[in-house]
DNA sequence: CATCTTCTTTTCGTATACGATAATTTGAAT
DNA sequence: ATTCAAATTATCGTATACGAAAAGAAGATG
């Protein structure tokens, strides 16, 4: 827990994009904000640049800050590079991971299945995010699990959605054992398939999504 | 050209680190900063945060912000992850490329004879991105580029040392005629693999040309 | 009604000041 | 010499103020 305003109040904007509380192109008033947050305009600033810096907010000259969602298009690119790197990072999990990592592996796997039984799709979510850290971890490439991390945040709040279509949980479970079952063997390039499906799924079902929910804006 | 201080600073500072004026580890003081560029400590405070938040510095609560080179090991995963993302790029573009694209990417690579000729390894350099910008725009995916476009730029130094190594630019030209070859025919994984091995070979090379400066320190 | 010209208001970047807290040094006592 | 405590200094985060520049509004002129 940062005592800084800034990481707080960047933190809560965040936050607020993610559940949609703060809704694509609504301004991003300093003043505003500062007020808000009872904080001065300085630390208010450094927040904004962050999430500029971080993609969630678009400056635009002297007119403001502004909320920026990604657009399905965006949305759908972005899913495809988590893919990739997903991929790659299962690809070197299967050469590299050691037998206890494979079995916390495995352990993360039966959290998700608890996380079905009770149809907690939040809960799933976060041990979903246990098993795939696994995988980071065992990669044996700090600087890729980071922009794996760093990705999957930013797609977070789109992913816990996409959990809630019918089905769509125990569909992963069974892509997660396949991938459990490509890394154990070794088998590299299954296990880089596999996991680049397991997103590119994800990145499909939300579009489903959003087609079910707003008939072409 | 941005006239904002802070947007000065930083690029002022990651050239100085980039060309080596600013070595690993040294101080990253606000204050002699400030006094050096003229400017408040305001601007300066900006432009390092900036530059941690591209990895460029380190922070040590109370102590001071500190220039963080990556390190051998860094550099290797960093190439790796880059390697990954110009084949994906290169898959892409195999796919989508437009002929007016393929002829821009062919002009291009005239323009890395060109400074071949000349023998004139940073221009190669240049030239060499023009190459690649030209897959990037043709990938489709204006996210992907945007990260292979920043991963590029945090390893433009050492991508630029690694062509004086010899013999390495005339290899790096047949190799960019491969990939032509290959996103010419459509052949999405050739493209990808050469594309992926050409940038594994620059991580080699640079670690061979380190491996020959500095005797294991 | 359109257009041009003030005038006012926002937004922005920067400078500067201040208090809090942690690091470092100094110096005393054992 | 070592240890501990007090004093000093540096760093940091934040608050606030100010001027420049641009956007937007209001009003004048054709």
């Amino acid at each position: 827990m940062s005592s800084r305003a800034a990481t707080q109040v960047f933190q809560m904007v965040e936050e607020q994009i993610a559940t949609g509380q703060l809704k694509d192109g609504e301004k991003l008033d300093e003043a505003t904000l500062a007020e808000r947050f009872n904080v001065s305009r300085t630390p208010v600033r450094e927040a904004l640049l962050q999430l500029v810096g971080s993609g969630l907010a678009r400056q635009i000259p002297k007119r403001g800050c502004f909320v920026k969602s990604p657009s399905l298009r965006e949305m759908i690119e972005m899913f495809e590079v988590m893919a990739e790197l997903e991929g790659m990072c299962a690809r070197l999990a299967a050469r590299r991971m050691t037998e206890d990592q494979l079995n916390l592996l495995k352990k993360a796997n039966v959290g998700c299945e608890q996380a079905i039984t009770d149809g907690d799709s939040d809960l799933y979510y976060d041990k979903n995010v246990d098993f795939h850290e696994c995988i980071y971890d065992a990669c044996g490439n700090q600087f890729l699990a980071n922009e794996a991390r760093r990705l999957r945040r930013r797609l977070r709040s789109f992913r816990r959605l996409q959990l809630r279509v019918r089905g769509r949980m125990s569909q992963s479970l069974s892509e997660h054992s396949e991938i459990i079952n490509a890394i154990e063997n070794g088998l590299a390039e299954q296990a880089e398939i596999i996991s680049r499906q397991h997103v590119m799924i994800q990145g499909e079902r939300f579009n489903d999504l959003l087609a079910h929910m707003e008939p072409t804006p």
